[in-house]
DNA sequence: GCAAAACATGAATGCTGACTCATGTTTCAG
DNA sequence: CTGAAACATGAGTCAGCATTCATGTTTTGC
């Protein structure tokens, strides 16, 4: 349950080696493929020195889905953090999530399967960033910024966007670069398809 | 590979038995929780039977992700096939998708597990609907009904915003009902988010 | 009604891979 | 410097589960 911390350098280390391996590992592989020894050897470790930092399979992958979250954070609010209006923090938002998902494709692939490996982690990677998400669009709302509207709905609208076209032209097929992809969809989020 | 057709009424029946089952299996447990005796057992059958029509576990569930893409087209062609403009066909498409997940949440599971278990399926299912979804843009562009765009990444965005907003309000939480989220949503696709 | 084909059975097989543990080695506080 | 705690090793264990197959039963075409 609880996961081991490690109490020396050596420790930390060998725990970071570990976990960059798996990160890897079932980014390539996927959760099933990816076997224990896959890892090891990709961390140039014994099998067992795996189980010294982590009760087992599923708790080093659900600790890389807790990483990505707060690793995502962090990214998307420095790039939010001084935007002028919403509809740019909408703009620079997007944007900072697919080249995010560039950065670490592997990591991302495995927030996905996570909603089949571990439910949980997953619901609260989304989940939290719905709270916030909703919080800047009822904010805005306010200001006058935007239209008003439902703004749980409008979340995950705008959120399954995002997943969707890292998938397409960030993860799959890198045929256009990104900020076309953010200035089309940032079109579409700003205006609509009304003429 | 190829999958071995019944020649009897009654094989007929027993596929049929097995593909329901698997589906209520898979769709509950995962493709790697969802074991042969579990489908076998909530199909009524012995194990053997299932290899009499399916080569094994993987050819069973790719089977169901082409039977999830015949039955989405069909729902979908049958809800948008005399809209009277592209805006009305987008909504009526929205909100057929999320009454179809509705129907068959285990199904729509499937299909996303597809992603990790038979990606050559899953890529299959989404971009023959990105193709579709490409040509009405593009002739709804034509024809001055929409603002012309890339349509090949609005396609991918619509398609994001519609998967992930059955993933939150119908198979996980159905807080809200699903004309109030196609009202929302449509308003989005229509108007953007500017004031 | 009969032979052959199709279908059904479920216990037995065999493999894969997560996890353990007995035995070393390294680190570090005092 | 020293002993105890922390860390490292990897061959071996074991359970779970997909798949097979030898033996029956049912259906079908004639």
């Amino acid at each position: 349950m609880d996961q081991i911390r490690p109490k020396t350098r050596r420790g930390q280390k060998r725990r970071e080696q570990i976990l960059r391996a798996a990160e890897r590992v079932f980014g390539r592989l996927g959760y099933a493929e990816a076997s224990i020894s896959d890892i090891t050897r990709e961390a140039e470790t014994a099998q067992g020195t795996l189980y010294i930092y982590f009760s087992g399979k599923d708790e080093i992958f659900s600790e890389l889905v807790r990483e990505m979250g707060h690793l995502t954070r962090i990214a998307l609010a420095g790039a939010v953090a001084d935007a002028p209006t919403r509809l740019e923090a909408e703009r620079r938002g997007l944007a900072a999530f697919l080249r995010f998902v560039a950065d670490r494709p592997e990591l991302y692939r495995i927030v996905e399967e996570a909603r089949f490996v571990d439910p949980k982690a997953y619901e609260a990677y989304f989940s939290d960033f719905a709270r916030a998400y909703r919080a800047n669009l009822d904010a805005a709302g306010q200001a006058g910024e935007i239209r008003t509207g439902d703004s749980e709905i409008r979340a995950w609208a705008l959120m399954g966007m995002a997943k969707t076209l890292g998938e397409r032209f960030v993860l799959w097929r890198r045929d256009v670069d990104i900020d076309t992809v953010v200035a089309e969809a940032f079109d579409l989020i700003e205006n609509g398809l009304r003429t």
